[in-house]
DNA sequence: CTGTTAGCGCTTTCAC
DNA sequence: GTGAAAGCGCTAACAG
């Protein structure tokens, strides 16, 4: 193993001191140095291939340069958080550290990772509405730089970066009414025994009961347990309906339900239904048949403002505005939704 | 800002000198410490909630405690090799930093991390098949420990970790044809616009003509391009079929476009036709309606064994074995091959 | 404007 | 078996 090539080694080779040498790297406001030097000191980086230690300019600065990201890795959407966290990450010369739900390895031991200096601060993402008291006074406790992403929407203090659910459902609700002139149905899935909407789900159930009023037509509802599906309910509801009916599901899951009581029934997509979905959590509303309309989540650009956010919160940049960022769903017009004219199938 | 507590602090406390302290965090093997001041040091560690700086050790050990993970965030499948591979960093006491295809910051970037001392080996998740010499002169160069997910197939010398397609498709034809007595159809999609099969696709493509051969069945292969899909080409083909036909397609979007056509020809998929897919690109196999049966890449704990093997390799655990880790695919059947009979969907 | 120096907090060798 | 001390490589404060 050869020796490692220091700072010091860059400054003999270009005849000055380790601290111009540091200079020039980082170009440190309050010190000038003359050009002459600066091109020597490059010139000998270049030559010995020199890098910094990263430990060590942690170690002095007490800044580790990483930040770190925690979330579910079953749930896709976290890569896509991910991906723009990264993003800002590479832009802002920081590191992304990746941690997930783990066997109990609590989220305590986040805490830790700062009190190690590990991070600089955390990103969670958590699952739309959550909040949690004990951890967000851990947090700030330790004085970690902290953002969450779906969390925390009725905390105006705790800063995160949320979706605007009322929103998004009048932009599906506008489309799908517009495509269809027809009244749009809601369908309304709730996982668990009991009906107990997260804060995403109410605020789509009220925009949707709102949105019907202001058009002057009668919100129709069906709700439906997501898991244990009663096949036999689903067609029989489905059967009832007049046709063509418009559906509009708060989750993507309520189209495949759809789409499979259809299937029963004979029913065909984009003749007899139209059909839309509020978000896309199985991250394959593309990939049905026919591909699914829907509003969707941007996720990578919320992850991309959240990472953002949190670097400026650590950089003391924090412009003291308001510590929520709220990012709208994008819509994502497909065949479910097209009338036959249009493009959709030939049935022939 | 209140000061650090250190190690210096710990010690006072317990009345004993920092190496001591040193020694009972790390357990260092060489140095024995009486079962009293041990009790001491950890008793002060917890009254002072010291942490260890993680900076400060990382510099004095050379080591820095984490691996990088680079790969192509718009690919869930990315996701499950990050999720492998997390599992194994979190058991080994190791961090994971992620970095991802951006702008242009090319992989060199990843060997200037090692320079920087920032991470002890890295792991990326390739494209199948995928083998670059120049990188791997870098990487040989820096004498950065490295893994590959699904990269080097041909080079035994590169340590990566591969699935054995071969198998996958006995796999595969072993089961769809005992479920349809049905002599399998291979549809056979391809990327770009000329047909240049990568690794993976060969050696699909050569063991289903051996596993027909071996069946006495001769083989039969319809090959289409990927993208600018040509909907009457599908349709004619699909019509010309004897029915009920078994296919199985090298990739689950072939399932999609074969799914498409059948919807257009208002043929049904688990009674005329019996689909099966030799992946899961899409990660919406199992949203398809009805449910396209696959083979699947079990990429968590591809992520896993080459983090495993990453870390074995840094710390000179290696055990010179074959450099080559071969993972099997695992059978996920679902309802588009499932008899009518057998709880498929009721045809009415 | 440039060079010297004092640590950052830890581990580990070396005396005791 | 235990304690003291020498750095790891860097940056920032301070002299010159």
């Amino acid at each position: 193993m050869t020796k490692r090539v220091t700072s010091h080694d860059v400054a003999k080779r270009a005849g000055v001191s380790r601290g111009v040498v540091s200079a020039v790297i980082n170009g440190t406001p309050g010190i000038r140095v003359s050009e002459e030097k600066r091109r020597e000191v490059i010139k000998a980086i270049q030559e010995l291939n020199y890098s910094v230690d990263a430990q060590a300019r942690s170690m002095r600065t007490g800044r580790s340069g990483c930040i770190a990201a925690y979330g579910n890795l079953d749930n896709p959407f976290f890569l896509q958080v991910l991906q723009g966290a990264q993003r800002a990450c590479t832009e802002r010369g920081y590191h992304l550290l990746l941690y997930g739900y783990n066997r109990q390895e609590s989220k305590q031991a986040l805490i830790q990772l700062y009190n190690q200096r590990r991070i600089d601060g955390l990103l969670t993402k958590d699952v739309t509405g959550f909040a949690d008291e004990e951890w967000l006074a851990s947090v700030r406790a330790a004085g970690l730089p902290y953002m969450s992403v779906e969390g925390y929407p009725e905390q105006e203090e705790v800063p995160s970066v949320l979706l605007d659910y009322g929103a998004s459902m009048d932009l599906a609700l506008d489309y799908l009414y517009g495509q269809t002139g027809l009244p749009p149905v809601y369908v309304e899935l709730y996982s668990g025994s009991a009906y107990a909407p997260n804060w995403g789900d109410r605020n789509r159930r009220s925009a949707y009961e709102a949105w019907m009023e202001r058009k002057g037509l009668v919100p129709a509802i069906w709700q439906q347990p997501d898991h244990d599906t009663d096949p036999q309910a689903w067609d029989e509801w489905l059967g009832g309906l007049p046709l063509p009916s418009a559906l509009l599901t708060n989750w993507s899951r309520g189209g495949f339900l759809i789409y499979q009581a259809a299937r029963r029934l004979g029913l065909s997509i984009g003749k007899d239904l139209y059909v839309m979905a509020a978000d896309n959590t199985m991250r394959a509303n593309a990939y049905m048949v026919p591909p699914l309309s829907s509003v969707e989540i941007p996720y990578v650009e919320m992850g991309e403002a959240a990472a953002y956010r949190l670097l400026d919160m650590i950089e003391g940049n924090h412009p003291q505005a308001a510590s929520k960022i709220w990012i709208p769903a994008v819509l994502e017009p497909r065949e479910s939704t097209l009338l036959a004219g249009e493009g959709g199938p030939q049935e022939s």
